[in-house]
DNA sequence: CTGGTGGCCGAAAACGTTTCCGGAACAGTT
DNA sequence: AACTGTTCCGGAAACGTTTTCGGCCACCAG
């Protein structure tokens, strides 16, 4: 029991072996120019003193720290662990540690947090950024990698991003209503200006149109994409004279919001009111009815995202940037034909 | 737009603003013996430049990374989300950045990430560890600092640690139950050995006891603390000749699947069977009908174990390292009189 | 005028690695 | 025997900071 543990070095390693530390430094990195024989010395001598490199003078030196950045607004939402989770696995498997930086979504924190991890990450990975396209590219032209997922802002041609098909998700959700019978659809959207909203907007009118239904401007509401907001909403919406016989949810909280607005006014769901959400996270299956919902791969983008930001960093050349990752319907008990019919 | 990009380092700020090394670090530390003048000089050119120092460089030669593990098995569970939202936030007010490492729950891969952590930064919170207490001990001789969150195994008088107060919480949902009538209370524990496990039926045990209930073992169950195993335990206790009235669950999850279970084979919640869950997870207030649970305060156990590991770091002494933050029933809609009643 | 004090700053060592360069030893070829 | 290669290894520079130590200067008191 040391007065001060002193962490092991490499040039002990080095002493304890009777070989240089350049030697130590090659069993480690497991390059070539080594015998057997030292190699089988200068491993042993590693575990026995339960030897680990100080990652500060590696990454001095070698100019690469082996951490990744993830930049995301919040920890708890289902949507971001889901991408946490994907991209973790995937950074784990490179060999890459996760530098975690939660930025509340602020403008300003945001930049601040991403200046510091030029400085401390090899790269990174950016959940929906608050920044516009040109702060990113700033960053970019600093030499900085990274891979935006969810872009908020449409952004630069240079810049990469993972995101999903939400015109083509938000189409097969009108699809499926449409099919079932339902003519007053009603939608409620994200923040006006998102990729997301947008996308998704243009998904629910073309969907309209390819049925030959016009558009009603009263049944396009927006909402903050959580439960209270949603459920908010969603009593707007009933409240209409005509009210809709479903709604197409931005997400599966305000989904499930509007489940409880339903609800709360003796309304059954599905059979007086269809609800249609967006994500598929977790809560889509415990709540009841169980939401149809249109499936993003949370996982996928993340895993998807960490082999572009790979590509990044060993300076290949790509054929393409930007990538976008299916979405499909997940029918379950939310939907139903609509009373009239 | 450089060929390679190159970063601006100490040398370069301190060239332009035409002083040494010394001072430009001086500034950047906020150290005193800087003139107004100077400082204020200097940082101009650090805010022109876009100048942020090299995290490796500055953690080699102050020794402090700056950089906090965090170990958890999964991210995507929202009990290690709560946890981690509230580490998250308290890390960073400390102006630590967070590595985090899903160890999977897998021994092995712990132990070699947790190692890893010692070169890299200075100091972690682990969640729900895998590892003997000896190991940690270790560890601890090694000189590293690390705080406990949620032991599964009792651990050494020198590990610090944080966990709820599970035996009180397990004894509140009891009296709850048996003030609402019910006699025949069943508990679906988690896994055998763990802590929480244990301390929990300890106060299932005693609240039936104080109620002169004799404990009846075909109402003890065991489930891995998740929905899918929970159904089929629950399941198993309504399978019983004599089957409960009332199901004290582990956790949340493994209380979802209790309800589902039920409501399956036409049983109501609560009128039918009062289901208590564990934790408070936003599952809990989603499902039908709204889960009454224990509330762990999952964000602050973060807190407070970020606040032990500052302490630590700051190698202050002190008077208790072991922390037990208390629980409290939260009554929701699961809960009602047994029917015979 | 002298000596002391305090404010401000620079030189240089130190942190623990990686990697470049070159040298020793040995084998094979002519 | 003299060479050319190969294989294996060590010396030392370099990475970008922080921090210690000491020096210079201005000011003040005696």
């Amino acid at each position: 029991m040391a007065e001060v543990a002193h962490r092991v070095t490499i040039r002990e390693v080095a002493e304890r072996a009777g070989v240089s530390i350049a030697t130590v430094s090659r069993v480690l990195n497991g390059r070539g120019d080594v015998s057997d024989e030292t190699r089988e010395l200068v491993s042993r001598i590693i575990r026995e003193n339960g030897y680990t490199a100080n990652r500060s003078a590696r990454g001095l030196s070698a100019g690469r720290t082996g951490l990744a950045g993830v930049l995301v607004p919040l920890v708890y939402p289902a949507y971001f662990a889901g991408i946490l989770a994907g991209a973790a696995e995937a950074l784990s498997e490179q060999g890459l540690q996760i530098v975690l930086s939660p930025t509340g979504g602020e403008h300003a924190r945001e930049v601040s947090v991403l200046d510091r991890m030029h400085g401390l990450t090899d790269g990174a990975l950016i959940i929906l950024p608050e920044e516009s396209s040109e702060e990113l590219e700033r960053l970019l032209d600093d030499g900085y990698r990274f891979v935006v997922i969810d872009p908020l802002m449409p952004l630069d041609e240079r810049i990469p991003s993972v995101s999903a098909a939400h015109t083509s998700g938000a189409d097969q959700a009108m699809r499926h209503l449409l099919e079932l019978g339902h003519r007053r659809i009603a939608q409620i959207t994200g923040p006006r200006g998102w990729m997301a909203t947008e996308d998704r907007r243009r998904g629910y009118r073309a969907a309209l149109a390819a049925a030959g239904i016009l558009p009603d401007p009263a049944l396009e509401t927006e909402a903050v994409p959580e439960l209270v907001p949603g459920r908010a909403a969603a009593e707007r919406l009933l409240d209409l004279p005509e009210p809709p016989t479903a709604i197409f949810a931005f997400n599966d909280n305000i989904a499930i919001g509007a489940i409880q607005a339903a609800r709360a006014r003796g309304l059954r769901v599905p059979e007086d009111l269809s609800v249609v959400g967006f994500d598929d996270v977790e809560h889509a299956t415990i709540v009841t009815p169980a939401l149809t919902t249109v499936r993003q791969p949370l996982a996928e983008m993340g895993r998807t995202a960490v082999s572009l930001l790979i590509r990044l960093l060993e300076r290949q050349r790509f054929e393409t940037l930007h990538l976008e990752l299916a979405t499909r319907l997940v029918v379950r008990d939310s939907t139903a034909p609509p009373r009239s019919v």
